[in-house]
DNA sequence: CAATTTGTATCTACACATTTT
DNA sequence: GAAAATGTGTAGATACAAATT
């Protein structure tokens, strides 16, 4: 019976007793849906607390658990325990960085492809497969994972960048994303958990949420995440996996250093995490003679490990590598030969040319020479606002010195003539301390364009 | 507290009471799982009531509804109310179809790759995309739904296999399983019911498992799926979609006429359900002259067509249409671009020339023309055991006109040389009254493999 | 066709852990 | 640092619907 009126005291989900309907956690659920994708309920809203809901409506408290579980399922809410349940971000919104098209005179620094400066040596390698005439091996259905010529290209590519793997144990994908498609659906759950950076990847959780998966946060340091809260979400949580991209992480830019690599691989290793470890960024430092071992070899193969070759190669040839450790084996190749059949041999065959005959570390050097001139530009530009000293990469992490809503943030500069994105579409989690613009440096077009966009992003930011 | 003896009545899962510890629902949901999948309870087995359980080991029976729930939701066993809980086909092995390599001098009528002969015009078509010389657009990152005269391209595919759609409806895929996959996690969650032939696509059926959805099976006659049946499941069990493949489907060479196809079209209309209409057969009776309005057609465009490239031209180029009505847009776009990021051009490019310089059609035809010499073949050795006058395809569907456990047949048959597939492999609920086995034409290698293989086949029949 | 068997959906009860105050 | 607030996990009770007998 309720004990208060609770007409005064506002409560931010307040459903229609009269409303109500016999399943009455299906019909609250709807409801609670429907007020946050319409937006009567905005991201990092702290919804009432599930016993006073009950008390509200006169029902069992345990049934509105129900409710906020039904949509904590959908990913549309999130709780902590002892401090509330809260509207995701996402939730509304399709925070996807699609690339709708752009007015002409805005200057891209949101997408982040990859410079595509050098299709030169691609369209050459291509020609040289055609000529070589064994396309109609290619051409016909065999070999699920990839031919084993193209596979020990996969491996030859993968040891210059820390990986030691064996190409019984690697397969070929279309793109990275696709990987991890694969991954996921071959080896979680709906409802299992997985482990992130707060700031990750945007199409990781896009798809996350497409499988119903549940993304756990873990806090970190300028060296990544920190084992100590990994290893106390596991304790606590139920964590099954972990997702995570060692060098130059998306959107925060963060290396992991070898010794934080070994704690976090012991950490791993302990709680039985599986290992999702997207190279992004491992291909560059590379480029640059940097090896850093990867976390696939601290584990001993006992991991995941995605390398894509879109970014350091060609955005337009869908290729990734994904090697993984023998107990994955089998239901990986399930999970593969039942989403994708097969992966295109033509790309594949395109890709293993360029590794073998050499262009594809040319080219990886290449672009990260260009990465280096356009950090140099953006460190001149944001000397004063962006503390990082970051290696060449594709993009940077600039901390927003304001609390205006970043949305409106990037609205304004869309206006403009910049895209960038804010760092919202990248959090897990809603309530972030500290607001930022990921700004790409990769999709201008070319230099005279970026110089431009960022002068235009800077003159924004002196003003506010 | 129990009642009965149950050392009398054997139960077929009787959990170990010494062993059950503390989350009892957890524990015995592991050890149900456990007994599975070693093969200890086979496809079929009938479980005991969970009322019995309960009893036994003295539990409140709702705690067994939950270990059956978890199982349930594995896929690895379904209950059907008033009769039973029943473990699941397919849910100890893997019943992919993965060619794996066969020996030598086994000859292949398992798999259904479609026939590889005529890559040379194939060859032809890519020689002349590279050729065209603007490869370099197409490797720049852009339009993730495919390019506009690509999508214009399939659009006309489209046409002459009875759908009429536009290219903003439409986009490109990684195939055809890649766009069920995209549909899939786009439009459904965990749990939720699609309504599917007995007997179907066996790539479906894992892929649903892998998504959690659960497939209920519609009978169906000579005709195609039965719509009052399809109401009836629909009333009963809340259906959320519905697969089917209209033409020649895979496995039961069953084509839906046109009058049946309209009393589907009202059920899925009135009944709400998202519709799958995957495209296997289609092109095959258009190059014949034959085009039967397409269930998206009779739907007004309101569900989603599949057009998978790869069977009608070439195995080895991973590239399907898929259309879907309007209201699916938003969120097919929203998992193209997560899943897939975006699909090959390349691959795209090649089918959009053949398709434009009409080698396509060329190729359909001469495919078409291989089928029906292969299923003259079959039909003057199988005359007296195959009833149904199929049309040409790519396999049949042999009754077996025996009790002999399929799986043993299978075993037997790769002893003597030959390679089919089980009826159980393509079934979605365990209990068959009549065994099959689906013959494969299309990948022997040529017609002297494939008459020595089918005479193999003959003859091990004649002998049991 | 009524009674019984059997699975499913929904709501309730309670123990527990963490965060905040 | 204890008490209160708060979400989560597990088990139980009840109503109901379908299939079988």
């Amino acid at each position: 019976m309720p004990v208060n009126s609770f007409d005064q005291y506002p409560l931010t989900w307040k459903p229609d007793k009269a409303a109500l309907k016999r399943p009455y956690y299906r019909s609250l659920a709807a409801d609670l849906e429907d007020k946050i994708r319409r937006g009567v309920l905005q991201a990092g809203t702290k919804l009432p607390p599930q016993r006073e809901i009950a008390d509200f409506l006169d029902l069992n408290y345990t049934t509105i658990t129900r409710v906020y579980e039904a949509c904590r399922k959908k990913g549309l809410i999130y709780g902590i325990t002892g401090r509330g349940t809260f509207v995701s971000p996402h939730a509304e919104e399709d925070t996807t960085l699609v690339s709708e098209t752009l007015r002409d005179d805005v200057i891209d620094l949101g997408a982040v492809n990859g410079y595509s400066e050098h299709s030169l040596l691609v369209e050459r390698a291509t020609e040289a497969v055609v000529r070589k005439g064994y396309l109609r091996h290619l051409y016909e259905y065999d070999c699920p994972a990839g031919y084993p010529h193209q596979l020990a290209a996969g491996v030859r590519w993968l040891e210059q960048v820390g990986v030691h793997t064996a190409a019984e144990r690697t397969a070929v994908f279309s793109g990275a994303q696709n990987a991890l498609t694969v991954a996921l659906l071959s080896l979680f759950d709906p409802g299992d958990r997985i482990a992130v950076d707060p700031y990750t990847y945007s199409n990781f959780i896009e798809l996350a949420k497409l499988m119903h998966l549940v993304l756990v946060p873990v806090k970190g340091d300028g060296a990544g995440m920190l084992p100590e809260e990994l290893e106390r979400q596991c304790r606590l949580n139920r964590v099954k996996g972990i997702y995570l991209m060692p060098a130059f992480a998306n959107p925060t830019t963060v290396s992991i250093p070898l010794a934080r690599r070994r704690e976090l691989a012991a950490v791993i290793r302990d709680c039985g995490l599986i290992l999702l470890e997207d190279d992004i960024g491992a291909w560059m430092a590379a480029a640059g003679g940097v090896t850093v071992p990867s976390l696939f070899d601290l584990l001993h193969g006992e991991s995941l490990y995605i390398c894509g070759m879109t970014k350091s190669l060609c955005p337009g040839l869908r290729i990734a590598f994904m090697t993984y450790g023998g107990r994955f084996r089998k239901q990986i190749l399930h999970g593969l030969s039942n989403i994708n059949i097969k992966t295109s041999s033509l790309d594949a065959e395109i890709i293993t040319e360029l590794i073998l005959n050499g262009d594809a570390y040319r080219i990886a050097k290449e672009k990260r020479a260009l990465a280096e001139k356009a950090g140099q530009l953006f460190a001149a530009l944001f000397a004063g606002r962006c503390p990082r000293a970051a290696e060449p990469g594709y993009f940077r992490w600039l901390p927003l010195g304001t609390k205006k809503d970043p949305a409106r943030v990037e609205g304004d500069l869309l206006r403009r003539g910049v895209r960038v994105y804010h760092s919202g579409r990248f959090a897990v989690q809603a309530g972030a301390a500290q607001d930022y613009l990921r700004v790409s440096l990769s999709s201008a077009g070319d230099f005279r364009h970026l110089q431009k966009g960022l002068e235009r992003l800077r003159d924004y930011l002196e003003e506010i």
